[in-house]
DNA sequence: ATATATTTGCCAAACTTCGACAAGTCAATT
DNA sequence: AATTGACTTGTCGAAGTTTGGCAAATATAT
């Protein structure tokens, strides 16, 4: 039930020796809920990770990365087609670009 | 608005000479179903794609792919940082397999 | 035993998606 | 220009899912 993000998120935490109670707060959230979002059992607002990224002094766009990393992972996981699936929107996505 | 199973799905009935209507019932929906289904406005049920599939005389992995491919497109749509995010959940598929 | 940090369980509120129906458009037919 | 058949669109309540907040539980250190 572990994500990337959540990883993430308690190692830059804990690295800054800061308490959840101390981080909480600061997203208008209690101390339950970020332990969980940390556990991967709920998710951050997509709209919160550059508050998330400055209190935690990383790069906004990695954090962003990996939160939607887990978005696309959740859809996968089970799935024995997912590397193919990934491939074509993959495909997909480069077509767009520009 | 358009998906990739969406449009294979319409193209694979209209090849067969089917109306919604004949088709819609088999999958115990209406017709304005069927059709938003087609054109990207509603979600099949990942259940339903096997009996879709034999419906459709299509490969029901083929029609799984793209509908999976239609949900991970979803949430990198919009996204800058979407290819980055598809290479790292990527890189995670091939190290959990077997 | 007390204090502090984190985790878990629960449940109602908020949000999202779905199903069903009615009314609408469009094209061909009479 | 009215009818028919295929498909589309809009609406709305129901059903389903996710979230937020609190209280209690656990863990660790003093």
């Amino acid at each position: 039930m572990d994500t990337q993000f959540g990883i993430m998120i308690r190692t830059l935490r804990v690295g800054l020796n800061l308490y959840l109670r101390q981080v909480a707060p600061l997203l208008q959230m209690d101390t339950a809920q970020l332990s969980k979002i940390e556990k991967g059992q709920r998710q951050l607002k997509r709209e919160q990770i550059p508050l998330l990224a400055s209190i935690l002094k990383a790069d906004q766009n990695d954090l962003l990365t990996l939160w939607l990393a887990d978005q696309l992972y959740e859809i996968v996981k089970d799935e024995k087609l997912g590397s193919k699936a990934i491939q074509v929107i993959e495909e997909k996505i480069k077509k767009r670009k520009h």
